[in-house]
DNA sequence: CTTATTAGTTTACAACTGTAGTCACAATAA
DNA sequence: TTATTGTGACTACAGTTGTAAACTAATAAG
């Protein structure tokens, strides 16, 4: 799998890259019909995201015949913690655990997911630091 | 404080944000020197996203004469929350556990950040479901 | 007061996005 | 083998974003 971390998909590629990732390979006529239902979406807008996709090399077109089939190339894992990791590098680190504890608080997880985090937790927990530092700006800052 | 669900700010502006959050507030020369440092902005630059922060009403001018005042208008907490949530609205469901697993271990977190969760985690896991379900395509799914 | 300097406002412009129409060609049906 | 249709490629176009120059108005310096 290439590395999700160089390609930067859209939000309206996302909604095509999630559909490819559950069904693991479809054809175009199986996402076009996908993205209507879920987004109202044309014909054509969903044929141009997937061809966008492919350029940025985020899918690959299989099968050497017409109705080709279409699969992912970067993983949905990976490209999940790629966007996540992008956008907690522009907060400020300082308000990292302040905004992971909101996301944890909305988001349902199982509870194998809590377990799992409890788990990183108390590892994490033997080498935290007390203080985090603010790193907006140049200097020791506290925001 | 306007709610930050309905102001966008990009990526650029996330970095004039940061700025003005630290300092509480600022004159445009302070943070035109700012960003300049941090990102090697011209003073352009700096002055388009400001008026581009004004207009979105997320950063307001104060004092009636020159040098004006700038002050943010949403709040840090919140704007990262939302932007927080906006990213995992996007994602599978059933994935946001593994992907906040990953940007904890990624991330700086103090002991009290840390504690913090651990509490929140364990209040969760008293109504936590035992699976989360895929919500990619219509229908049930396992992505 | 006139001039120089700074701060604020407008305009610019290419790349990227969201959304979609049209064209061309392969596969299929008649 | 020709007409039809499904599928993929190319074109379109307005709005957003990143980046910055140019212009204008206010203030400070002389």
């Amino acid at each position: 799998m290439q590395d999700a971390k160089n390609v930067t998909i859209t939000d309206s590629e996302w909604m095509v890259m999630r559909a490819i990732w559950t069904m693991g390979h479809a054809t175009s006529r199986e996402l076009i019909d996908a993205m209507n239902e879920l987004e109202g979406w044309s014909a054509s807008t969903t044929k141009t995201l997937l061809h966008r996709l492919i350029q940025k090399q985020a899918v690959a077109q299989h099968g050497g015949s017409r109705p080709f089939t279409y699969k992912p190339v970067v993983g949905e894992k990976e490209s999940m913690a790629a966007a996540a990791d992008d956008l907690f590098d522009h907060m400020c680190a300082m308000r990292a655990g302040s905004t992971i504890a909101g996301v944890i608080q909305s988001r349902e997880l199982s509870r194998a997911d809590i377990a799992n985090l409890q788990a990183i937790l108390a590892e994490k927990a033997k080498t935290a630091p007390e203080e985090v530092q603010c790193n907006c700006l140049p200097g020791d800052q506290t925001c």
